[in-house]
DNA sequence: CGTTCGATGCACT
DNA sequence: GTGCATCGAACGT
């Protein structure tokens, strides 16, 4: 089940808390991929010093203003696009960034998609655990880049789905990254997993 | 284990 | 011109 709007139309910390063991999907031509969300992090408000609404509203960060439930796509040193799902209001800026997942569907694409960066060429191929391993790398695996910025998530080619899925516990502890903020426990993470990037708790 | 650093594009000052 | 919500390799402990 497609996760709808008022899903994301919440407290981010409750959004980024429940979208932990859900299915992020990517649709397209060259096939589908997807994986469970194990690793989010929340970004709330502009009181927030690491959230991109803290200089107040810009044509890049626009998305974070918009209604809930869309993505928020961003390019991040040059090289990374970054996935957030919008959350809360319309008008209070905030957002979930997906930071890591494990690779369900599409472990082909997903390989090809990674070994096709510039800067792994020659170099081994990737483990499949650590193929969405990170914000960059994953959406690098599924394909994500800006042409999705402020797509619906509640409609195709790029979704988060409710497959059902019993995941084990959520770890709460501080984001990683950034370098204000710091002192917020606003990552989540399924407790243990191996596809969890950076700290694992 | 840890820290440092280059690659790379663009929004923002 | 400066500084990133990164990645991966190189080097030090």
């Amino acid at each position: 089940m497609i996760l709808p709007v008022d899903f994301y139309a919440r407290a981010t910390l409750d959004v980024a808390r429940d979208l932990i063991g859900k299915v992020l999907v990517h649709r397209t031509a060259q096939g589908t991929a997807s994986g469970l969300i194990v690793e989010v992090e929340a970004y709330i408000g502009e009181d927030d010093p690491a959230c991109h609404a803290a200089a107040g509203r810009t044509d890049r960060n626009a998305p974070l203003y918009g209604p809930p439930g869309r993505a928020y796509v961003y390019l991040n040193y040059g090289l990374h696009d970054m996935m957030n799902a919008v959350t809360e209001d319309e008008g209070h800026p905030s957002a979930v960034l997906i930071r890591a997942l494990a690779p369900l569907e599409g472990l082909p694409l997903m390989r090809r998609r990674r070994s096709r960066a510039p800067w792994r060429k020659g170099k081994p191929a990737v483990a499949d655990p650590d193929l969405c391993k990170g914000p960059g790398n994953l959406t690098r695996a599924l394909g994500i880049t800006l042409a999705d910025n402020r797509r619906s998530l509640a409609r195709g080619p790029l979704t988060i789905q409710d497959r059902g899925i019993a995941a084990g516990a959520v770890a709460w502890d501080t984001r990683i990254g950034i370098r204000v903020g710091t002192e917020h426990p606003w990552r989540a993470t399924l407790a243990g997993h191996r596809s969890v990037s950076g700290r694992r708790p």
